[in-house]
DNA sequence: TTTCCTGCAAACGATTTGCAGGAAA
DNA sequence: TTTCCTGCAAATCGTTTGCAGGAAA
């Protein structure tokens, strides 16, 4: 068994976490998502965020996209689905490509050795804006 | 151009380093590379394992497979191939299964809009103890 | 010599958490 | 009421960094 899950109640504050993440395709961070809700909602602190991003996790409301530069990003886009990181400017891209039967296949074969719940595809490299002009050393 | 690199000079505790990290296939973290050396070199200090690991990434000796419980885990394998991550215990487990066609077919397709230099397929979920004894949450 | 490497310890920065007051059930 | 939620600020903890001495070229 699980165990008992804590009953949940209702928060506005968390509604619009969610939204936001929801809402953007910019796979944030949670600073991110603090800095375009306190000037709706001033009295936010990012504890608060954190905690919510957290639970939305668990509930898999919300997934992550993995840490770029120290910082965790999300996405509120939960079928799996590939990702491409810019390594110049941290930008985090939707890959058009479905996540297509090869990784499908594959899983089905992990799927015999492990129990798997989730997984990640995500491809590294320049977008084509840090491609021209690669992280700008000197202004 | 990529600007001039430092010239790099011997070291044996680099070396011991890079030794462990290619000699293991448990995908460890700068602590535990760190404890496995300081028996063998008692005045090898942490900074350094962290410095050097950063050396090995970007001469793409070594890479991450990720952030697991807040610890980024690192694989002497270059070569892509697929891991699985205990959600359980953070056991990280290359997969057997070939980073087959699929995947490669994906890094293709994506190719025609970025610059692609390194690709990662991680799946998460419980490994064999784990689903059995799950997390072991009272003693 | 000059340049790189390293121990040490302080600094950093993202994330977590204890506490006390407030809101939801 | 009771339980959950949150602001606040302190605490964590993995990782980075400045500095001075030592090793490699």
């Amino acid at each position: 068994m699980t165990g008992m899950e804590r009953a949940r109640k209702h928060s506005s504050k968390r509604d619009a976490i969610l939204r936001v993440i929801q809402s953007t395709v910019s796979h944030p961070g949670a600073q991110w998502v603090y800095e375009r809700l306190k000037s709706a909602i001033p009295d936010l602190s990012l504890g608060t965020v954190y905690r919510n991003i957290k639970l939305f996790q668990e509930e898999r409301q919300v997934i992550s996209v993995g840490v770029v530069n120290g910082e965790e990003r999300f996405d509120g886009q939960t079928a799996p689905h590939p990702h491409f990181v810019c390594s110049g400017c941290g930008k985090i891209i939707d890959l058009p490509c479905p996540e297509d039967e090869a990784v499908r296949g594959m899983a089905a074969a992990v799927q015999q050795d492990f129990v798997i719940d989730y997984r990640k595809t995500v491809f590294y490299g320049l977008c084509g804006e840090c491609t021209e002009e690669p992280t700008r050393l000197v202004p």
